[in-house]
DNA sequence: CCTTAAACGGACGATATCGTCCGACTAAGA
DNA sequence: TCTTAGTCGGACGATATCGTCCGTTTAAGG
């Protein structure tokens, strides 16, 4: 017990990832969140989340050593979500109009994966997240560049305005009883309202 | 000194409003309280509340003997005004579009003073608050019908829509930089969307 | 099967927030 | 000015949540 201690140094096993049970247990975490904190807000209690994980709160620690870390990873993974979605919309073929309704439509339907930096959450703050952020506003930017250029979407919209109604659907109203269907008709409205504007119409005094 | 105790009974003193620093208070704490649900959410300290309005926490608790009794006022106070304002929208002359735009300007202009049900807050309860909610949705699904019966507002908008659209731009996005002009672009490309579909655009299929 | 690094989960002391209670204070009528 | 009902505000015990720590359990390579 005495001399022996290091000749076996490279014997030590290595593993390669991490353990099943923990791949999961993180996943179940993530998930459990997600809901929670979209039920509860972002000061939903460790423990409940915990608990909706089915796991102790030392697991909860140990994979996100605080709440922030927790927070942070959600937003990060909400981004990925909106990135994958706005680029699905890029690679349509459609009218760009059309694009954009994917992207709204989809993103109605992920619904409470989306925990957006909305909720009173931060804003994000590490940097992978922010480069997700910037490439899912570049990639919705040129649908929506293509829609001015070609005539059919009006010209003061932003690439900015779309990204803030995706988060207001997104986001929703909290006591709505069935939002994904106001949310649908929502978009359909706003959707209308990128065209264009028609000018001579007999709808009225928009004068400014 | 001595048989005289009765006769004064009638000579209580009667009061008749609230004391003014009393009456002072309780508005300080709720527009404190408003300010904070919207920075910190429906979960904010009440000492917090407290430290802001210049009071104690005793205060607070006199006025408003829970957390949900100040959380309702502040709902009952928000819905006021939004009945307050679908009045005046109602009252205009013009087209029943601009009505809705004045509605929805107003809305947003009102902005950190509309704490509605959002926010996670409960949805009102007693039924005062109900009583102004359902009075302003009527008041607003007047001006709607006034537009549809003319011809000026598409058919399949419900006056639950325009609700639905004034709270998103009330509860707004809460870590955007400056919401109030995001809003505004909202509303003008929303209330383009309001006009009735036209038909033969060369803007693509929407099926459906 | 055995070994071992790694993960599990809940008990625990520290801290934060709650809502109450009561002695000091003040507005306002007489 | 005097009186007093009503208000003020913060200290306080109770409760809730936090994040850590460590003995137990488990996955997985040998």
């Amino acid at each position: 017990m005495i001399g022996a201690v290091t000749e076996n140094q490279d014997k030590v096993v290595r593993r390669r990832g991490p353990r099943k049970d923990a791949a999961d247990n993180r996943d179940r975490v993530l998930a459990a969140a997600a809901v929670a904190v979209r039920r509860d807000g972002t000061a939903v209690p460790m423990a409940t989340i915990a608990a909706d994980a089915g796991v102790g709160v030392g697991t909860v620690y140990r994979h996100y050593p605080s709440r922030d870390a927790l927070l942070g990873a959600l937003t990060h993974r909400s981004f990925q979500l909106v990135l994958e979605t706005a680029r699905r919309a890029a690679a349509l073929d459609g009218p760009p109009l059309e694009g954009i309704r994917f992207f709204l439509e989809r993103t109605i339907e992920h619904g409470s994966d989306l925990v957006l930096p909305m909720h009173g959450g931060p804003a994000p703050s590490d940097q992978a997240t922010v480069a997700l952020r910037d490439e899912a506003h570049r990639t919705l930017g040129s649908i929506l560049e293509r829609g001015q250029d070609d005539g059919t979407i009006r010209d003061d919209v932003t690439r900015a305005d779309i990204v803030s109604f995706g988060a207001l659907l997104a986001q929703g109203l909290p006591h709505a009883p069935d939002w994904t269907a106001t949310a649908r008709r929502q978009a359909d409205i706003y959707l209308d309202g990128l065209h264009p504007a028609r000018r001579g119409k007999p709808t009225g005094g928009r004068s400014r």
